[in-house]
DNA sequence: GTCTATACTTCGATAGAC
DNA sequence: GTCTATCGAAGTATAGAC
């Protein structure tokens, strides 16, 4: 009973840093900020994170790690159809994002003002895409005749730019009136849309 | 000969302005950085714009505008079938953005920080866009049971979003490699991708 | 129009008391 | 662990000479 999760300072100051940071992205943030929404002073940033630059990067590589590890699992599963693995990655990332909804922005902002920090990363996830279950059925599949040809990159980036659009675009959305229930509603909606439209391409002769 | 386009203080600053702020971003630009790129000093800047804020709205409006006319353009134009509207919105969208590719980062990042400042534009884009040809269009096409049903703002998002998607993961493909002649080959190729299929979801019954 | 010089503000970081 | 106080750096804005 002496502890509440998320209830120390520590916990408290990431919350909020994680907050911001997405909300404004890294420039756009102050220390300063942080700390008053956290109820403590900029010192305490300090003792806790070294430097807003520490700090940043923690809360950020836990995030990016905690969704590329989904996305990974979900390629390479074993027992999944080809049809079935594509709408299991949409619903799950999908589902993903939405407990995270601005770590797309988040990815984007970072990638654009410090990319060193992801090259090593984005290497191996590369070469794991490369290797993946989904890459070997896209090729049995499509010499079975069952598929149009696509290279596997656009397909890939096809589907994840999809999954990750409307929460790259919240703000505009958001202007148009699609927020809270219409939000969640546009979200599900397109889980199934985006899913038929790319099967609908892929089994077109 | 006295003066040639672009080559006055004003203009100058300007060009070295967008550049710089569609590269790092309103709060990662400093107006020392545009004086010294732009070969004045930043009592000048101040002298023209009045402060930073003015000249990031006079440079921002501007590009967003000749976007938003260009599209509106396609939306309405008179002669075409609902195939050859979206692949030629598709490919005249993508070209607007190969000019201007730092564009929908400007408009996310802004739009997440200023929302106020689209609010108007925003709201008579929606309308324009549901009285546009392509909604009347896809209403008939869908009544006479040529195409499936499908909301336009859902339609209208997913192509923007799959247009724009190369654009603001610019930084993202960077670090795999995608750039210079790769980087304008996979642009290519979504064109035709991606308006095969939207067209392939459309068409299936 | 353009420059120098400078006042004012904000930010990240740290020293040191408790 | 937490706070106050303060520093140096970077930024914005303006006054005033040319």
């Amino acid at each position: 009973m002496t502890e509440q999760i998320g209830d120390n300072t520590e916990e408290k100051i990431r919350a909020v840093a994680k907050k911001l940071f997405t909300e404004k992205g890294y420039s756009g943030t102050t220390i300063r900020d942080v700390a008053e929404e956290a109820g403590v002073n900029v010192a305490l940033l300090n003792y806790y994170f070294r430097s807003k630059d520490k700090l940043f990067k923690a809360i950020f590589m836990e995030n990016f790690q905690e969704y590329s590890d989904k996305i990974s699992t979900i390629l390479f599963q074993e027992d999944l159809t080809l049809e079935t693995r594509i709408r299991h990655f949409i619903n799950e990332v999908t589902d993903q994002l939405k407990k995270n909804p601005d770590l797309p922005t988040f990815i984007m902002t970072e990638c654009r003002q410090n990319a060193e920090m992801f090259q090593g990363k984005s290497k191996v996830y590369k070469e794991k895409f490369e290797n993946s279950q989904m890459v070997k059925q896209l090729k049995e599949e499509e010499a079975k005749g069952n598929i149009r040809h696509i290279d596997p990159l656009h397909l890939h980036f096809i589907i994840s730019s999809q999954v990750m659009a409307p929460f790259l675009s919240a703000p505009v959305l958001q202007i148009n009136g699609i927020v809270g229930e219409k939000w969640e509603q546009f979200i599900e909606e397109r889980k199934e849309i985006i899913a038929d439209m790319i099967l609908a391409y892929l089994k077109k002769p």
